[in-house]
DNA sequence: GTCTATACTGTGATAGAC
DNA sequence: GTCTATCACAGTATAGAC
């Protein structure tokens, strides 16, 4: 049984994804949470607080990702299954993800998303979008930011595609996309 | 010599796509054209009326595109060309097709983003992501969000790719992420 | 834990002088 | 075409009653 605090979490992750943070009132949350200003302000004492709580799952949740990842050589075999993790943590933490990708750029002020930030450079680093080719660092961005905007503009747009089927396409997808970045640099990260 | 009225809109365009839309203030933008609030709104009667000039070109260019393209056969030759000049599209307006795709969803009563999901509509016509699998779909998504993430997210990042290369990369990646999508389903507009 | 009332700031927009 | 002055309003946040 959720209590008020992860409502609030989970009322304002879906305004901030679909409306943007900026554009996000204290007053809208609020009001879907059937409470008053004031009364968000006591779960969460300022509106970034509300943000960092809103996005901290799922930095923690990829930082742990990394972790495990870090701990062992990155043969072919473990990358392909990193990539279903990662396909997993997309779908999982699609808003968040699609918040950070779409919005982050325009939060550099807020310190979450300064790790946020941090993850991704770890994660690149695995893809060697921060040592390859000009060609290997877009094909990390096409397939981060894609799968972002594909899978949080089918929430918006009020449809919600099986999960199935969605998570088979992305593997597919992602896995040809990054297929031709060599997989000899994806250990860079062991020196 | 772009006037006054050009200086803000090419201003506005920046600010509206790394600071986003609703935390771009009339001053701010004033600022930045070393003028007063009062004299943008003598240029641009409202902050809507100047989020429509910014993206209006580029949907003015887009629809130019696709009629011209609507007016023969969708060969699979002719869909090489189109692909080659929708790379272009995107390289030379990938600031309004960042502004559109991440902020879009959240701009709905403004009519000119009305303007852009009609183009984005026609467009998905041609890649079959109306028609096609789940698939192919997300293989559109993931190639349009993905190539409006890339590209801005290197001017953010204030470095910038050469021109040459980007678009050669960008032509082979996004040619093989929508190559299984079958031709035959490309000329269902000509129904 | 929730509320009303309030303070303070920033914002979009208008009026009118120059 | 640009400015200052002003307005009405929405925003975040605080104080304090219940």
């Amino acid at each position: 049984m959720p209590n008020t605090a992860d409502d609030l979490r989970a009322i304002a992750l879906a305004e901030f994804t679909t409306a943007g943070y900026s554009a996000t009132s204290l007053h809208r949350i609020a009001e879907l949470a059937g409470l008053s200003k004031s009364s968000v302000l006591y779960h969460y004492s300022s509106k970034e607080t509300l943000l960092e709580a809103t996005v901290a799952p799922a930095i923690d949740r990829m930082t742990a990702i990394l972790d495990e990842l870090s701990s062992g050589p990155f043969t072919p075999a473990r990358r392909t299954a990193f990539l279903e993790e990662f396909v997993d943590f997309i779908l999982q933490y699609r808003r968040e993800v699609n918040l950070f990708i779409n919005q982050g750029p325009s939060l550099i002020d807020v310190p979450v998303i300064d790790r946020a930030n941090e993850v991704v450079y770890r994660l690149a680093e695995h893809f060697a979008a921060t040592t390859g080719s000009i060609e290997d660092k877009m094909r990390f961005g096409i397939a981060l930011g894609g799968a972002a905007y594909t899978l949080c503009s089918q929430d918006e747009l009020g449809f919600a595609l099986p999960i199935d089927e969605t998570r088979a396409a992305l593997v597919t997808i992602l896995t040809e996309l990054l297929a031709p970045i060599p997989v000899a640099s994806l250990s860079n990260q062991e020196k």
